[in-house]
DNA sequence: TGTTTAAAAGTGGCCAGACCACTTTTTATC
DNA sequence: GATAAAAAGTGGTCTGGCCACTTTTAAACA
């Protein structure tokens, strides 16, 4: 009857008990989870089963432990999808293009989502980056990517592209150069005004020349 | 110095053992691999913890366990990281409209892909759908969206994407009315003949008679 | 010899208990 | 009230056991 109960191996039985004691308990993320011997007792299985369901959690990144301190819920930003993935799967070329291609799907659609929304592309905040660009004549180019998937809005775009832009981490977590200063302001520029088509030919273009370098 | 031995948690030492064992010994998937004793005694450690390696992988369904029969890597196909990491992520997001927009990010972009590549658009199973509309006069939704993801080649947005349906499946998952039929129409054909800008007018206004109903 | 059947070996699933190292809480002392 | 020591709590790991299931091997049979 019950999918969950139905379930032929207790750790994966576990897991999915985990997330409903997350849920009924309302456990926020930074929160401490029972301790292993008390889930066991409450589960009615044994502590190295808890243990194998908490393990696999833990490799995603959903909970960090503490020897001696706890279980405790992780927060969004810190699983390891992609982490992961590029251990085991993103030994082929065509896996690794997926993952850039579907950061930037996301990349994309937020340029998009604000060059047409007036109030997003008006926002002081483009401008904060000009400033910063004369000052120190560089940028972090994923500050300001992730600034414009945060301002389209859309939380769980986010966390997806957070947990894609981790891949890229080296190729993204950088100062720009100067060639890309330039795209970068342009981009930007069309962003603000609202030149949607505009603006993605820039992305495009900035993109191109990160994947050249 | 290395960081593979400067792990602190042994099991997640046993993770990055396991995937240079497959590496090395060049373990194809389907293949087996060493039992947990053997794997045990080699790598010098207690099997609880070699289980917990093994079930973390299997959570990913990197690696496939049979009762009795042993453990066996499993096929690319088959790995369920963003299935399991959605299960978390989506539970605690609140806004069903982000679920929906980001569903509908990926479909756009895989309009556009298809729409702008030739050997893409021209595929005939874009003509079956329109046979099959003639003869039942209806057709899933889902089904339409699905194959269009599937064909704009995006493995990794493909796992997404089937994810986020999930979650509106009763919306998603039913035969289209006869205004929808009219307005998929036009969109598969404008997808045909490479006119993206149009495929996508018409994909959202079959979005917008979705939400209505 | 070839087939079928039964035993044995191999393997994963799960548990109980033990010990260690580390952290947090409590208690005793100053 | 502050400090230090003891106790309790907690994760980390190992050993060894028993069960259920699968695969292999050996035996019996035709």
């Amino acid at each position: 009857m019950d999918k969950k109960t139905e379930q032929k191996k207790v750790f994966l039985d576990i897991v999915q008990q985990l997330r409903q004691l997350i849920k009924t308990e309302k456990i926020q993320a930074g929160e401490k989870l029972p301790s292993e011997r008390v889930l066991s007792e409450r589960l009615g299985v044994g502590r190295s089963s808890v243990r194998e369901a908490l393990r696999s959690l833990e490799l995603l990144g959903l909970i960090e432990t503490r020897h001696g301190g706890g279980t405790f819920l992780a927060s969004t930003q810190k699983h390891q999808l992609v982490e992961i993935l590029s251990m085991f799967i993103l030994e082929d070329e065509k896996s690794k293009k997926d993952v850039e291609l579907t950061r930037q799907i996301h990349e994309k659609e937020a340029i998009r989502v604000i060059s047409c929304t007036e109030t997003l592309r008006t926002l002081p905040v483009w401008d904060s980056f000009f400033v910063k660009l004369e000052i120190e004549s560089t940028i972090n180019c994923r500050d300001v990517l992730r600034e414009i998937i945060i301002t389209s809005g859309n939380r769980l775009s986010l966390k997806v592209w957070f947990q894609l832009a981790v891949y890229d981490g080296d190729r993204l977590n950088r100062n720009s150069t100067e060639e890309e200063k330039l795209i970068i302001q342009t981009m930007l520029k069309s962003m603000q005004l609202g030149y949607e088509k505009e603006a993605l030919t820039a992305y495009e273009q900035w993109m191109k020349t990160v994947r050249s370098n």
